[in-house]
DNA sequence: TCTTGACTTGGAGTGTACTATAAGTAGTAT
DNA sequence: ATACTACTTATAGTACACTCCAAGTCAAGA
């Protein structure tokens, strides 16, 4: 079993080390457990939840909507209808701000061909 | 020459009053002129701004960049090249944020479909 | 043993972008 | 004339997501 300190796993996700322990205590991963000195001692199994966080987090789903989302995942297969209506209501907001970026991205792309015509 | 309050504006671009003025006071708008009683009367070429300046802060440009732009746009013909350069920088920035939003889109439709699957 | 450096906690502070409040004015309806 | 509504300003407050700080612990190396 791998144990990985919080210094890796701030470096292999590119997260602050304060941002992970802002997440334990929101409770989007862990708890985490720790050595007899009280220290964090991430697993495999922990990556994967911070993954998943990191990329949702950075997409922009707000903090409160995944602490959400693992209080159900956390509560069992009762919740899995729950969880799944939650992610298609998140899923349907992705796509419209990503709609909204592309189209901004077109506008851009115009203004600067603009420019480039010009000189 | 059309005139429009403020309270127009809003309703149309979906924006606060509060926020128009707020964007205004940034200078991000305007400076709008006002009628003798000192009222914003919103005119057809502030309206191209506000949608330009609502596209941009919806795919997530900040207030400062914006900004930045606009006193450089006020500045003059002199200016079109740094302006192209900082549109450029936030096109490669959005582009960034798109993709990352595409990755996070390809993952909820995983787990959507794998919840529907389950069923 | 002493120092160094990385960790721990709880809580305070920061940046961004609004958003709300208070106090006042101006124009319209009764 | 009075009430109502929408506007104005300046300034204070809020929400969100971190980010930093102080004070202390612990393990390893000189």
């Amino acid at each position: 079993m791998v144990k990985i300190t919080i210094q890796e796993v701030a470096e292999k996700y590119d997260l602050s080390k304060d941002t992970l322990r802002y997440y334990e205590k929101e409770g989007l991963i862990g708890p985490i457990s720790k050595n007899k000195s009280g220290i964090r001692e991430y697993q495999e199994e922990d990556l994967n939840r911070i993954e998943f966080v990191k990329c949702m987090r950075s997409a922009g789903l707000s903090i409160a909507v995944l602490k959400e989302y693992i209080k159900l995942y956390d509560e069992g297969d009762s919740t899995k209808d729950a969880r799944m209506k939650l992610l298609e209501k998140e899923r349907v907001l992705l796509k419209e701000k990503i709609d909204c970026m592309e189209e901004a991205y077109q506008k851009l792309n115009y203004k600067i061909e603009y420019y480039k015509k010009e000189k």
